[in-house]
DNA sequence: CCAAAAGTGTTGTAGTTACACCCATGG
DNA sequence: CCATGGGTGTAACTACAACACTTTTGG
């Protein structure tokens, strides 16, 4: 077997920010280790990258081990590689992070691995460099989301102008004038009226939408600020 | 010595995307190897990453290395981890942009490296998945410098307007209306008036600016879209 | 019929595009 | 004195923030 002789091989863990909205609240799902080492203390989801599987792949397999979902918003993050980041060995990690319905998860899964959504304001302390990661993933989502249609991923198939203005707020810690943000969001064209309404609601009934799959394709890299406005 | 059992160890790798700008086009910085595998071929300028340095350490080695430079623009931008990018062995990529003045480097030592300055217009075949990277690089540099004040970081340290303006065109491709440019620039406060002048250019000399280094600090996060502009 | 939440209208302002015009310089 | 490129001015338009108002529902 060819090998790169004179070279220091690494560990190489991949770990997973699961971001979801409670409808008030952006939560994160960590894990209270049942495991060594840290065992009792909290941390992201992760693992091991194996030897014959790429990275998304990897981050894949994570997920899915833990919340029984499949074909979710994955993106690549940052990787972290600090010598002294993790106390037993050199590891490097390829950080993820994930936007899932908060509902839509296997709850029997995420009680086997002994996770728990926490909300950011007291969120615990979290082992080795796990909370920086999560600093840097809360950004890139506001990152993102103030400039991609991507706050839906939080949501479940259909939803309302409201529900995604609460998430909005809860992205930002501000609020958010709602009839201007109702606007904005109509005016990008990615929403689809389903006819329905939501029955949750005590008072008026709000229209449920839903993504229109493939404008949000074409829209999703669409970004300007330095730059004139498209004229097309 | 602690260690994971059972875990499989990896080659982690860094590659460098180096950006220029000599007054026309965006460069990149690659060399032709001279060395095992890939001998003749043109790649990236990369390097292992040792077993008691951090990644963001060893990307300023491998640029000082190369370019002499330190102190420069470098970001990490994603790392690459396909099972069989590198044919001789699985290899991890942790990539890096950095954005030089073109004509500040090292020129000893860029010869020594073999490594030459390409037009992206017409750039050779790189080996494995350095293309993809570029490509990458090249997203993300659209992406930050129309939302943040980054374009400086590929000028000396004082410049024209005129100067900014086709560097702009160059990164977008497309042509942009010279009058609203410098508006947009200069209002974002960030240029200060040095009072000297052009001396190159032929017809009237254009006024040097350099960059406002605290307000460069303070205002390098800001952006909106979605969110509402500051109304402070 | 009233409170609370959802949805629609309107207006002033600020930013920006798409221009025209003037100025400085070297040949 | 003229061609070239740098700098400033301006009008029309557009987007948006900040409001008021109407509609729907449950109790």
């Amino acid at each position: 077997m060819n090998q790169y002789p004179h070279s220091t091989r690494l560990l190489v863990a991949i770990d997973c920010i699961i971001f979801g909205f409670d409808g008030d609240e952006i939560k994160l799902l960590v894990i209270k280790r049942n495991f060594e080492p840290e065992r009792g203390k909290w941390s992201l989801m992760g693992g091991f990258v194996n030897q014959e599987e790429d990275l998304e792949v990897g981050a894949e397999r994570i997920l899915y081990e833990l919340t029984g979902l499949n074909n979710i918003y994955v993106e690549q993050l940052l990787t972290f590689g600090k010598v002294n980041r993790d106390p037993v060995e050199r590891t490097i990690s390829v950080v993820f992070f994930a936007l899932i319905n908060i509902h839509s998860h296997d709850e029997e899964s995420v009680r086997a691995h002994n996770a728990h959504w926490v909300s950011l304001k007291n969120m615990p302390q979290l082992i080795f460099d796990h909370e920086k990661m999560v600093q840097n993933a809360l950004e890139r989502l506001r990152y993102k989301a103030a400039l991609h249609p991507i706050g839906f991923e939080l949501l479940p198939e259909t939803f309302t102008i409201p529900q995604l203005h609460k998430l909005y707020e809860a992205i930002y810690g501000m609020q958010l004038d709602r009839r201007n943000f109702s606007r904005k969001i109509l005016s990008t064209g990615l929403l689809v009226d389903t006819g329905e309404k939501n029955e949750n609601s005590a008072t008026k009934k709000a229209v449920l939408y839903r993504l229109d799959k493939e404008k949000y394709e074409d829209k999703f890299h669409s970004f300007w600020y330095f730059m004139p406005e498209p004229s097309a």
